[in-house]
DNA sequence: TAACAGTCGCTGTCTTGTCAACTACTGTTA
DNA sequence: TAACAGTAGTTGACAAGACAGCGACTGTTA
């Protein structure tokens, strides 16, 4: 969350021909705009409200989600955008906080597995509705009802098909 | 680019309804979910090709498009998302790399005005010809010209009023 | 023209994340 | 059952930003 505006400049519409006057350009730039705007503003409201950012949230989601609320390492790396290494780092914050707790994984003694403490649990409640509100707020009602259809079926490829966004 | 996928869980629609089965989350995933994989995508081609990232080019795109190939700092600030001395330190590394230089403001030598140099606007068209490509192929083709005027549309407010979002 | 609040950009220090290398364990092969 | 390639997670060293506070300069006020 820091750059990449690039076409994004405050310039007009066809202002300069060179640059990227093609067909997708005001579509990209309003899904940079529409997401880098609203995580912002999430992230501070998440911070302020609940003292942690949406890094933990994210964390706390996925495995609120798993079956008795706990995943390994592994499946949590897989369902996020981090590394390994980072990931490592960031269940050690949330687990300071007591939000969440590191065990041994039954039948494979290399394996941790982390699950949602009860604290954990209640926080991510708290936390998670007061979330679903304000993307409300900050997305959700600045589209009209066939607007919000449209852009779903226009972008549903993008996390629908997994890999196939790189081919090439 | 690290996480916030949350809502975007791999759960099929309406599969838990405490989750926000609500109007607008297919379409916030859907924006979600295409910045962060074009973005991703764009970052690593743009390192792999020019050895420098996102940040670079978007610095670099902003002096491009102003005039004389300058910008003071604070006019740099205005137009990014970076702090003050996030900056500072980017447009160190980027004026190490020969790319960018600092010069003193005529009329207050408080500032600093930093200018493209000609490598830096030789790197910076190299660069930017090859990203909108990359744009366009993981982003342009995958929709259909109705719907890029749709999504246009509907996210247009986002970069349009500058301020509005937060308003609550 | 002396005082002083405001502006400009930089620096010290901290946080967060990455990469590469490491330790511990697993499961297959001989 | 010894060897060993593969897997799980952590750690050290580093990169990149954020924040708070600094020194240098400006422009207005008295």
């Amino acid at each position: 969350m820091a750059a990449t505006i690039v076409y994004a400049t405050g310039m007009e519409p066809d202002e300069d021909p060179t640059r990227s006057t093609a067909l997708w350009n005001d579509a990209w730039r309003g899904v940079l705009f529409a997401s880098a705007r609203v995580l912002r503003v999430a992230e501070l409201d998440l911070i302020e409200r609940e003292g942690f950012p949406l890094t933990w949230l994210d964390v706390m989601a996925q495995l609120y989600d798993a079956p008795d609320n706990g995943l390994r390492m592994q499946e949590l790396e897989e369902r996020s955008l981090f590394t390994r290494s980072g990931l490592t780092r960031l269940v050690d914050r949330i687990e300071a906080a007591g939000l969440v707790r590191r065990e041994p994984v039954p039948g494979d003694r290399r394996g941790v597995r982390v699950v949602l403490t009860s604290e954990g649990r209640r926080r991510h409640d708290e936390a998670f509705v007061e979330h679903l509100r304000l993307i409300e707020r900050e997305f959700g009602r600045r589209l009209t009802p066939d607007q919000h259809k449209a852009v779903a079926e226009a972008l549903a490829s993008f996390w629908h098909d997994e890999g196939s966004a790189s081919t090439e």
